[in-house]
DNA sequence: CCATGGAGTGAGTGAGTGCTCACTCTTGCA
DNA sequence: TGCAAGAGTGAGCACTCACTCACTCCATGG
């Protein structure tokens, strides 16, 4: 989308607007097709600016990736500490409100695949690893605050959320069989 | 390695042989850097032929990478198969027995990442969902088969799994915290 | 001993792909 | 009103990567 219709005035945005807009795009971008997959120029087009601008706002296409990873999971945290605030403050169980949060999470294609994704890169990119753990320590963390569970509740409430992850990248749904619909439940 | 240390003579070997070799050190390959981010060239220098002789092997990439995944899947089955077998023959419990297995599995680095970039590559590359599906059906099938679990036990000893997959993946190790330390036991 | 088919390769090729540079246009403000 | 600072880009450089082609060498059975 160009930034007007008529030709002969444009209208600029901030610097800061444009890189939120690239973030946006970006994360369904990378989602559909992983990081190295999709090109820098797919993602400007996407965003509606110049190859050359998009490494204006971000100087490398390791830094995009980062910021990706890093908004995506910002986010999950943010629906997380939603809901259990939420579910606080109607008397209801912050746990089950918690799991709950994470089924409609995962309606988000593009927050889902960020997530295998990040894990997949975790491999190659030392920083994205170390992303990941930090963000999984603050995730533990506020498992642990908002909620009673146990140490054994907390790793189950973690590996269904891995589980569901999978099931949901690999396409499987109830109609694959017995199988997909066991592990799908939450 | 050439095929022979002789400059003027050379052995060949059979194309099936070659093939086995390509797998091998094709898995270990795509296991550190991904599917898009391994170079087929690093693919065929590691397996000491030439890059051309590596496509009459393979005629596509995509070909190689599904062989690869196909093999990892493989190996996966048969260590759970063989874990189960052994527990039955000794009398012990088939279940715990494969828990086991998999703690093993997880020490073959480039099995484990071929896991986790199956489930990533699943996204952009149908076949590959496809494929990863049909092996957790078949999985799902042995461990019904050979074990008592309930599903909701079978949905928490995959759930594990996964979470076990994407802590080895980011690196997490008990150094690392509590966190780490809980989420990782088996 | 030679012909046939398979093993194996050097040297490309075209289509990307990350990133840069020199440059233009817009806007806020002294 | 002029101008500095920032928004924004066209064109392209240097390089990579999947894939191809024409070719050579080796083994085997008739």
């Amino acid at each position: 989308m160009a930034p007007t219709a008529s030709p002969t005035k444009r209208t600029l945005s901030t610097a800061d607007v444009r890189r939120e807009t690239v973030l946006e795009v970006g994360m369904s971008a990378f989602a559909e097709r992983g990081f190295l997959g999709t090109p820098t120029t797919e993602i400007a087009k996407a965003a509606g600016i110049s190859q050359a601008y998009l490494f204006r706002l971000f100087p490398t296409k390791s830094d995009l990736i980062l910021a990706v990873i890093e908004r995506s999971n910002e986010r999950i945290k943010e629906a997380f500490v939603a809901a259990a605030a939420q579910a606080r403050a109607a008397g209801e169980d912050p746990m089950q409100a918690m799991g709950e949060a994470y089924g409609e999470l995962l309606e988000d294609r593009s927050m889902l695949m960020t997530q295998i994704h990040q894990h997949a890169a975790a491999a190659s990119m030392p920083e994205v690893a170390a992303v990941s753990r930090a963000w999984f320590a603050e995730l533990y963390a506020l498992v642990e605050r908002e909620t009673e569970m146990t140490p054994e509740e907390i790793h189950q409430f973690f590996a269904t959320g891995m589980l569901l992850n999978v099931m949901a990248a690999i396409g499987a749904t109830d109609e694959h069989g017995p199988w997909a619909a066991t592990l799908r439940v939450c």
